[in-house]
RNA sequence: GCCGAUAUAGCUCAGUUGGCAGAGCGGCGCAUUCGUAAUGCGUAGGUCGCAAGUUCGAAUCUUGCUAUCGGCACCA
């Protein structure tokens, strides 16, 4: 006689056991044909489930966040389904969900077309129309393990290998499509229908790139027409703000075949990188960095001393000139050292905190570049502060304070922040670990910071905590980073004198904020899709005439505004007022500075922001007050 | 690096079965002197990514290479 306690405090007494559905009927019909699957005493289950005993049952329908979830993962398993049909002889393997929808990864010979994308999607239409009843079936493993391999779904019975003995296995059958699966589905295929085949890629075997390459098939899945539609709508309208449609549109930057990976700024791109530039050297500055500069090119003996020619060579350009070996630096950090252990240095010389903008080339993958984010040559805000053991928490302390005052600066507020733990592999003793980690989790927890931990992830050297930011596609990038480093001070022989005039090795600091240079203006021309702020703007202002009448009045504005050390063009061509405006406003241009013979008149400047707003007519010394307190703003929202 | 796709004018893109390489925008010239997102007319612009091959003939078919795009792996 199951008493049923539904999430609203109400209860519903059975005389037998009854379905999650069974409830939802005697709820209403409304609910029970929207019903996806229930939570029974906090465990996700079935629509089918039998309830024999008293719970508390909330019902899962595609309204809850639960609810998405199996519709993405139900159209994964219809999409392995329809790929079944029809392609007999693939294999399918694993097919999770992810955000915003699913993959399922095949095993598939001559591997699919892209047309074969529509085919498959067709089939998996025609299956939704057939509403095909989804259930749950129990086996044991050793049975598992029989079925897959007599189908010839190897991948799969290694997937069930790998699954400790003694648990329950779920199978969920649909049709004659039989899959692995956790659960729970939805009742039939009915329930599924607002999905995309989005993408179709290469994809290892259990992750490992020395396994075989699969088949996946990524596909988008929502709950219904409208969010689906929406989503399809935010992605176009993402890939219009990506950094290389802008950087053409804007004139930013280019890459060409003979430097891959490598950045050609052009002179708007160049001024939006030296804005950032020199104010991430002025922060530095007042945050008691001293900034220096290194060799691009060390001899290879520094890179051997360092364990870089060891753990990275692999990624380091090298050049030979003069019967020497030489490595074009991916790192600064062993160049640092070597002007830290340029002097004797006293306890009471540290913290001791060395910035560069230095210019590093890493010889990343192929595969791996992409735009400004991913790169092989860049320039970071690096530096890195020497310190004793008991500095490291007030270091670290400081340092989020700064991190945060700058990404402030740049209105970024959608940061995630991870802190990553001891590796396996590492050197160091585990008190020293022990202190490490808890001196980071003390900063992150005194400033009040969110975190996600990443157990086991840290450097061999030392713990870290990353920052990263998302870029418009939904693609994450890491910008800041700190990370403790036991190991290179004393692989490089740097230390300082004590109190009692012992020497003792320094800790050193690996810090960055914006990380590669290159790669924080990717993410800021996507977070503004090219609108830059004034004070970033290629172009701050720009003065229009109607007719060539005002010529002269407007050379005598963009002069003044240009010594007052605004960026700001002329355009006097002979064009109509609507022809100029439409082009600066595209050229994403702050302000449009209208001047007509009323204006010559007034003296003043009819402003307009490439918002399209107009801000009416003022002097000019007005407008520049105007402008300075927009640049001073820097990305700040509005205050 | 791996899987797949793509590469045609400065940009965005057409180009049929292998038969004289196109459009729009932009550029340049001329006319127009105009009040807040496109004035009109004219004109120049190409080793069709690179290199081989097939063919009477290749942007088009084949092979190799390079770069880019989407993923995967990598990202100290």
């Amino acid at each position: 006689m199951p008493l049923i306690t539904l999430p609203d405090g109400s209860q519903k007494q059975f005389e037998q056991a009854v379905s999650v559905m069974d409830v939802a009927a005697d709820i209403g019909p409304g609910l029970a044909k929207a019903t996806l699957a229930g939570e029974v005493d906090g465990r996700l289950v079935d629509a089918a489930f039998e309830i024999d005993g008293d719970v508390s049952l909330r019902i899962i329908t595609a309204r809850d966040d639960e609810g998405l979830e199996i519709i993405r993962h139900s159209t994964a398993h219809l999409l392995a389904m329809a790929v079944e049909r029809i392609f007999p002889d693939s294999q399918y393997t694993i097919g999770p969900v992810i955000e915003n929808g699913f993959y399922y990864d095949f095993a598939y010979e001559p591997g699919f077309k892209p047309e074969d994308l529509d085919k498959i999607a067709s089939e998996m239409r025609r299956l939704v129309k057939d509403a095909v009843p989804i259930s749950r079936a129990v086996m044991s493993r050793g049975e598992a393990i029989q079925f897959f391999r007599q189908k010839d779904e190897e991948y799969k019975a290694q997937i069930i290998e790998d699954i400790p003995e003694g648990e329950e296995l779920s199978l969920y059958r649909q049709g004659e499509f039989i899959d692995l699966c956790r659960g729970p589905h939805v009742p039939s295929t009915a329930h599924l229908g607002h999905f995309k085949l989005t993408k179709l890629a290469g994809a290892y075997w259990r992750g490992d790139s020395n396994n075989e390459m699969l088949q996946r098939i990524y596909g988008t899945a929502w709950a219904n027409k409208k969010d689906l539609k929406t989503y399809l709508h935010n992605l176009e309208e993402a890939e219009k703000r990506d950094h290389r449609r802008i950087a053409k549109q804007l004139d930013l930057f280019h890459f060409q075949e003979e430097a891959p990976g490598i950045v050609f700024w052009h002179d708007h791109g160049w001024i939006i990188y030296t804005q950032v530039k020199n104010y991430i050297r002025q922060r530095l500055r007042r945050a008691g960095y001293q900034e220096v500069n290194t060799p691009e090119i060390v001899d290879i003996s520094l890179w051997e001393k360092s364990g870089h020619a060891e753990k990275f060579i692999e990624n380091m350009f090298l050049t030979d000139c003069e019967d020497r070996n030489f490595a074009i630096k991916p790192m600064n950090c062993p160049c640092h050292v070597q002007i830290y252990n340029n002097g004797l240095h006293s306890y009471r010389d540290l913290p001791m905190r060395m910035a560069e903008f230095g210019s590093c080339h890493r010889n990343e993958a192929s595969g791996a570049l992409h735009g400004l984010m991913r790169v092989r040559a860049f320039t970071q805000d690096d530096a890195h502060i020497f310190c004793t053991p008991e500095q490291v928490q007030s270091e670290a302390d400081a340092f989020l304070k700064l991190l945060y005052s700058v990404y402030h600066d740049f209105g970024f507020d959608d940061v995630m922040v991870e802190l990553s733990t001891r590796p396996e592999k590492r050197i160091g003793d585990d008190a020293l670990w022990d202190q490490a980690e808890s001196a980071l989790a003390a900063a992150l927890a005194e400033s009040g910071i969110e975190y996600k931990e990443n157990p086991g992830d840290g450097a061999f050297y030392g713990p870290k905590i990353d920052f990263k930011l998302r870029d418009t596609i939904g693609r994450i990038w890491q910008c800041g980073t700190l990370q403790l480093d036991f190991n290179m001070p004393g692989r490089l022989g740097a230390e300082y004198v004590t109190e009692d005039g012992s020497r003792k090795t320094p800790v050193m600091l690996h810090r960055a904020i914006l990380g590669s240079l290159e790669r924080f203006i990717g993410i800021l021309i996507e977070n503004y899709a090219g609108k830059m702020p004034a004070w970033l703007a290629p172009v701050q202002a720009v003065v229009l005439n109607i007719t060539d009448r005002q010529d002269e009045r407007c050379k005598e504005i963009s002069e003044s505004l240009e010594n007052k050390g605004f960026r700001v063009d002329l355009d006097l061509r002979n064009e109509k007022i609507g022809f100029k405006i439409r082009h600066h406003t595209l050229r994403r241009v702050p302000f449009l500075l209208v001047v007509g013979d009323r204006e010559v008149e007034e003296g003043t400047v009819a402003v307009r922001t490439r918002e399209g707003e107009n801000l009416g007519s003022m002097k000019v010394e007005d407008f520049a007050r105007h402008l300075e307190s927009e640049v001073a703003r820097r990305g700040k929202k509005e205050s």
